[in-house]
DNA sequence: GAATATTCGACCGATTAATTCTAAAAAATT
DNA sequence: AATTTTTTAGAATTAATCGGTCGAATATTC
């Protein structure tokens, strides 16, 4: 049928909401079911098992994740501010999208290969982006490096290292500002004085 | 030994974190007691069984809504003010006191009959603060009403009716601005004019 | 009204989680 | 320092849960 796939998508957007609140092991299928006043049993005619659903939930979030990411570096030309905006979509995202986050730190979640995946594909996507910024700022003067291709894995493994310290712990106030403050001690090293 | 007490204490306080995050099913023996880095059964020489934990977490944010609200009734001597402020917090605690919350609404616990109890005597509590907000504005000229006993009860049951509306739907915006409605047209007949 | 698509209740086996058991550390008492 | 008591926790037990299957029922399409 045609609408299988509309079915799908309604599915991944409403285990979306539940996954993200429990986690991946607390939600049961049963729950995902009684949210779309289904039998349990429908939804397997829609998804083969619970772990599809939660690729297609990580799937469609990293989506998301890729779509407000270019639109943070769509939204200006100046090379600076762009990579600056682009650093704090992707580490306020990373709060939002939890479930994606929750698949790359939670440890139940290891032995699933899809997860690794998802990850190597995010990074890969991640990297591409960087690179196009740093790039665009080295033409134009404003950042000064030698191997835009080089950097962009720097930037994006500082910003992996930085997820964990940055949201463990208080989880709310001074985002912002120490965003900000580690933003301005990349740029020391990469804006051209 | 002294320090048994103590311990229980630790232990509630811990584990209401858990339970207002998970609820009571979701919530594990072995994450209670991997947050006390503590083994799973040594939890039981301090409790019998996780519905006693429970019941302890309960008891004890019940006891700190009662502080919160006769703190509230203590702020100000002024009646109306006073029900105001009552309102508000015992509006807002039912938001942070979860578990209590969740014991209340959750249907999956309507079996424990400690529940119950517990309802009870909260009822009874609050229907006593209420009609002393209500008696002292009387007293005062505040407030116009034949009998408090009666009109605690009705103001009770409004607040209880109020509960589910107010905190399914948004949960986070136009609280404030809705309980002052609310509280509005509640006082409409109860002010003299 | 046959064929196809969709739903769901009943069931199963594996896993997990609550609770108990046993005995060993650790503290307190003598 | 021996012994008694308190506290801990690994292993064993038991109960419940949950993911997944199956087949029958119901709705939809042709």
């Amino acid at each position: 049928m045609v609408d299988k796939e509309k079915f799908r998508e309604k599915i991944v957007l409403s285990a979306s909401k539940i996954f993200s609140r429990y986690g991946f092991k607390k939600t049961t299928m049963e729950e995902i079911a009684r949210a779309l006043n289904k039998g349990k049993s429908s939804i397997y005619y829609y998804f083969k098992s619970k772990e599809e659903i939660f690729e297609a939930v990580v799937d469609h979030e990293a989506q998301v994740l890729r779509n407000e990411l270019s639109a943070a570096i769509k939204s200006t030309d100046d090379p600076e501010l762009r990579l600056r905006r682009y650093v704090k979509v992707r580490m306020k995202s990373f709060e939002k999208l939890s479930n994606y986050y929750n698949a790359i730190f939670n440890r139940d979640l290891d032995h699933f290969n899809f997860i690794e995946k998802q990850r190597e594909k995010y990074d890969l996507m991640e990297i591409a982006l960087i690179r196009y910024v740093l790039w665009m700022g080295v033409r134009s003067g404003h950042f000064n490096l030698e191997n835009t291709g080089l950097a962009a894995l720097a930037v994006q493994t500082a910003l992996k290292g930085l997820e964990l310290p940055l949201f463990w712990e208080k989880r709310n106030y001074g985002i912002d500002a120490r965003l900000d403050a580690i933003i301005d001690i990349l740029f020391y090293g990469i804006v051209r004085k």
